[in-house]
DNA sequence: CTGAAAGCGCTTACAG
DNA sequence: CTGAAAGCGCTTACAG
């Protein structure tokens, strides 16, 4: 910066100033500065001025992983209004329980960002608790933590769409998969078990503790299991409700490979509207992932000019798709 | 940093000495900084740090969409290396030719990583020269830039293994299908329309111009013509290798929904060994992905480390899968 | 509208 | 083994 200001021939305060785009430079003066900047492709240190506003300009997502489906169409929201603001997006990805715990320790984001995104589902309350220790914003992305600034879709009504979906088509025992990752964090809001709940008892339906299973769905073993325990019960569902897409597609993997008719003997309904649904005949509870993303990048960047801005932000309802 | 001086009754270089590990300090004044530290919950500053070293301990990630099961599984690699180096993962996604034009503009990782990882194709000589201007290591991924640092497998064994796969079962008329994105990105090496070619010449078979397709992928519409392209002409191919599982995932679901038998009128063949590459019954040439992702931050740290450590790394040969 | 000066929070020779 | 001091490259009152 000082190059570019003796090349201008002016101080480096108003080069500061001009590169900030304050108002306060006369156009002569901004013109030189400008020209001196470009001729040098002088770039601003931002460790240097982070230093002194205090301010980094990046915003940091915690996500358990990065290679599904769905968060990385979530991430991919964030990442485009990031982009628009000129925020760099700072990502930690916690797949395992020792990175968790290393996460939370540590909180490598701390001094680090301006705010964070925080994608897992089911932080326990230490681990709320040090968040509020990271000295930023934290914005929930796709879960309603009351209180706090969240961008979710209303997962109770949206499972009980889903739910009267399979009863209209006649279904009565149907299962419930919520599932979970390596790190114990759960890939959906609990919500949806709540709808599922609901809607069941709406019809008069007893919830059976048997249909309901958290299996670990990152490795197909875990779904493999989940689909043996539903099929040797006695009384075997007809009908198998995923929290997510990405599960229910594993879960008709699993089906098919066991020679088990889909929709025929077993109905399967998943929740997100995954690219791949309308080719696999998957039905699903659909919602706007990367529009979800977005809002929450947008809610941290409101926050972060205003911290006042906490409103709270709900998407789009969840809607049937075929 | 100065209140945990004060706390432990120690001047600032030692606590900073202390909390680098630096060997340079007692054992007991080390015990008291770190228990000072400790008691204050202190974080260092990186850009107070990065202001004095000039590093940032931050590595960026260039990449052309984060949602796609190949790049999200090649960034969840380099995560991994990175967290366990303490390392930061900056993520610049650039997703249409205005944001492609504006990064290579910008530059905005400039001077705010310490190195680089490009996991886009195609760069055209301009962009290539623009990187060097960023002042970092740059590492390519998946990709083999003569003369850089390149982390990749061997395109061309790779296709020529799928292809004589094709024909071995018989196959004649073999289209193959480059993709690319709205960045203009391609999505593989085009390496492997060598190998295709290569194999082609081999076998005695003539290069047909109207069997190499290059759809834009990311629309399932840009598929849909290139499937329809190819079954409308007058000697169709029995065979379609898609470079990569995602295309060829998305060429099996548009086969399938315009009432074309798969294997039976049309085989088709892919390229990564995606997850439901097995559920799907789709063939694949294999790479490890997610190694490629973890070689790259790897090779990007050495260089950090020492720049003249720009060994060139192939990661183990592609192979056939079921 | 512009400049000189202080200061952000670290690291790093330099002395001791 | 430890400390005082300079300096990294910016921004921001403060003066003018």
């Amino acid at each position: 910066m000082a190059d570019v200001a003796e090349r201008a021939g002016v101080s480096v305060s108003t080069v500061s100033r001009t590169l900030r785009g304050l108002s306060s430079v006369s156009p002569q003066t901004r013109g030189r500065v400008e020209k001196a900047a470009r001729e040098l492709s002088f770039a601003i240190s931002r460790s240097a001025s982070s230093l002194v506003t205090g301010k980094t300009r990046r915003i940091a997502v915690l996500t358990p992983h990065l290679d599904s489906w769905f968060l990385g169409n979530t991430i991919a929201g964030v990442s485009g209004v990031l982009r628009e603001a000129e925020l760099d997006l700072l990502v930690y990805s916690v797949t395992d329980l020792a990175e968790r715990g290393a996460f939370f320790d540590r909180l490598p984001a701390r001094r680090n960002a301006d705010a964070m995104l925080v994608t897992c589902f089911d932080l326990t309350p230490e681990e709320r608790a040090r968040l509020d220790a990271l000295g930023m914003p934290v914005v929930f992305v796709s879960q309603h933590v009351p209180g706090r600034p969240s961008v979710y879709i209303d997962d109770v009504d949206g499972a009980q769409r889903g739910m009267r979906h399979l009863l209209n088509l006649g279904h009565r025992r149907i299962a419930f998969l919520q599932s979970s990752d390596d790190t114990g964090f759960y890939w959906s809001s609990k919500e949806r078990l709540t709808g599922y709940r609901k809607t069941l008892e709406e019809a008069g339906l007893p919830y059976d503790e048997e249909l309901v299973l958290y299996p670990v769905a990152r490795h197909r073993r875990g779904i493999r299991e989940a689909v043996g325990h539903l099929l040797s019960l006695r009384n075997p569902p007809t009908a198998v409700f995923a929290e997510s897409d990405e599960v229910a597609i594993e879960v008709m993997g699993v089906l098919r490979s066991s020679g088990v008719d889909v929709p025929g003997r077993m109905s399967v309904l998943g929740f997100d509207d995954h690219h791949l649904a309308e080719w696999l005949d998957l039905t699903t509870v659909a919602q706007p992932v990367e529009d979800i993303g977005r809002a929450a990048a947008e809610l941290a960047r409101s926050i972060i000019d205003d911290p006042e801005a906490c409103l709270l932000y709900t998407s789009p309802s969840p809607r049937d798709t075929r």
